[in-house]
RNA sequence: CGGAGUGUAGCGCAGUCUGGUAGCGCACCUGCUUCGGGAGCAGGGGGUCGGAGGUUCGAAUCCUCUCACUCCGACCA
């Protein structure tokens, strides 16, 4: 993409109402456009982070042997009194009426519905164990919406349900969302270390977030520094093995770490050595509950068992906040000029900067090395503005693209570019004629 | 929902106390010169002063009402 041909309105100064730096950083590089009180457009760049956030999220659940659906944003008033949450759910439901004076709700979130679709596609236990998901816009109608997509009253999530015969089943589903979590945020470039949630009234081992940790986080965190040694590469597991899906769960849950409404001071100091105790902020990025027949009773989510019986299903659900994972990458990654991406979730892969626009040669050289990555399939930001070099750096380092390539006449007269790491800062001279293999490697 | 605050050009702000016909920086447009870390000179364009009503010869400025947004607290992907 040319920059001269994009859409990309970048700000020199911080917008004053953006108090913390994602949300600074996300305005300023032209991300997005404030349309509401946590209401926003996405723009171009923004948009495709949040695509390949998306992507990465819907790989994952795929292969945790998730089924993705695509259910309304608009939902019948009608199945959450069944469910008793129309009254409960209070006035973070945005409630609407239709022409006919229906009432209706712009969904917060999907458990009522997709316990109703499944109910009525199954009769026999034979059509369980599933889980169910789609990625799709919620609204809640936040009290206080603040901090840009952190806290949207609009934001995009990915909600999965599972649906079990027995609860030992229900776990295992829970369990192998717990290891698609780790993968998901793993690929994204984050640690993510989950924490006990609140389990209400079910009991037992069944919630947990998974929080980001960052200064700016609206949690407060507790947790053993042996998570920091942990092995958080992306697990290469056999879904269906149960055992072996269980012992990355209590490899990750043996350790202590809790949010601050969950802290218990005398347990930390119990199990966790003084040296090895740890503490700051987290950013909820995902939060995975199971909740057996909740739902499945009141809306009649039976199938029949083996023996002839009917028998309710046993569920559990599976939140990660898509559009709030943008903020929290940032909040995780930056520094003083700027985002630094994650390669997995940049919006383009590296960045071409012309510095002497305008000057055939650098014109020339730029051109070929901007048509020969493009040819390879390499996703290049062009910058091909007529702009002092020193105004590019700074827009470069702001965008945080992984990897800038830099011409200017200076290296062209040696034959040489200059590649430049954003988060290292580390520069090194290519060869013009190696530029291409340097980045279709991989 | 309680508390605090802000609305003036795309962004950041001054002007409001003390009413007199809207200004600064950046950005933008034109030309020339520049060009390796946010260039220089010259010329130029752009604002219902959040909205409504009122007071006044005259309102960004005073009064009343209203809307929107931000921040702090209790709640949440």
């Amino acid at each position: 993409m040319r920059l001269s041909q994009y859409f990309m309105p970048i700000l020199r100064d911080d917008p004053k109402e953006a108090e913390i730096v994602s949300h600074r950083l996300m305005l300023r590089a032209g991300m997005i456009r404030q349309e509401a009180a946590g209401s926003y457009s996405w723009l171009p760049t923004g948009f495709r982070v949040l695509k390949k956030i998306e992507q990465i999220v819907r790989e994952e659940q795929d292969r945790a042997g998730a089924i993705e659906v695509l259910m309304p944003t608009l939902q019948s008033a009608d199945l959450w009194r069944k469910s008793g949450r129309y009254d409960d759910y209070g006035k973070e439901m945005l409630r609407i009426k239709d022409r006919q004076d229906r009432d209706m709700l712009f969904g917060p979130t999907n458990e009522e519905m997709i316990t109703d679709i499944f109910r009525s596609g199954v009769q026999s236990y034979k059509d369980v164990p599933r889980n169910l998901y789609h990625i799709q816009w919620k609204f809640r109608d936040e009290v206080r919406p603040r901090f840009g997509v952190m806290r949207g009253r609009e934001f995009l999530m990915k909600d999965a349900y599972s649906f079990d015969l027995t609860a030992e089943a229900g776990q295992h589903s829970y369990n192998k969302m717990f290891v698609a979590y780790l993968r998901t945020f793993a690929r994204l470039g984050l640690k993510a270390v989950p924490m006990r949630a609140d389990t209400g009234p079910i009991g037992g081992d069944s919630s947990h977030e998974f929080l980001i940790l960052a200064e700016t986080g609206e949690s407060g965190v507790y947790f053993d520094k042996d998570f920091h040694d942990m092995d958080w590469s992306a697990f290469d597991i056999d879904y269906d093995d149960v055992a072996a899906v269980e012992k990355v769960v209590k490899t990750f849950t043996s350790k202590y770490s809790a949010t601050d409404e969950k802290h218990d001071a005398v347990e930390f100091d119990m199990r966790v050595p003084k040296q090895k105790q740890l503490s700051g902020r987290g950013i909820e990025v995902g939060h995975i509950f199971f909740f057996g027949d909740k739902y499945s009773k009141p809306l009649g989510c039976e199938v029949q068992g083996a023996d002839g019986k009917k028998v309710t299903l046993q569920s559990g659900s599976y939140g990660i906040g898509v559009s709030r994972l943008v903020g929290g990458i940032i909040e995780a990654s930056h520094d003083k000029d700027g985002i630094i991406w994650p390669e997995a979730v940049s919006p383009f892969d590296v960045g071409l900067i012309n510095i002497k626009a305008g000057d055939a040669e650098a014109d020339a050289a730029s051109d070929k090395i901007y048509n020969a990555l493009k040819a390879k399939g390499v996703d290049v930001l062009y910058d091909d503005r007529n702009q002092p070099g020193g105004a590019k750096f700074a827009a470069m380092d702001l965008i945080g693209l992984p990897w800038q390539i830099i011409i200017g006449p200076r290296g062209l007269k040696e034959g040489i570019a200059e590649v430049k790491n954003r988060k290292t800062g580390a520069r090194e001279n290519v060869a013009l004629d190696h530029i291409i293999g340097r980045f279709t490697k991989v």
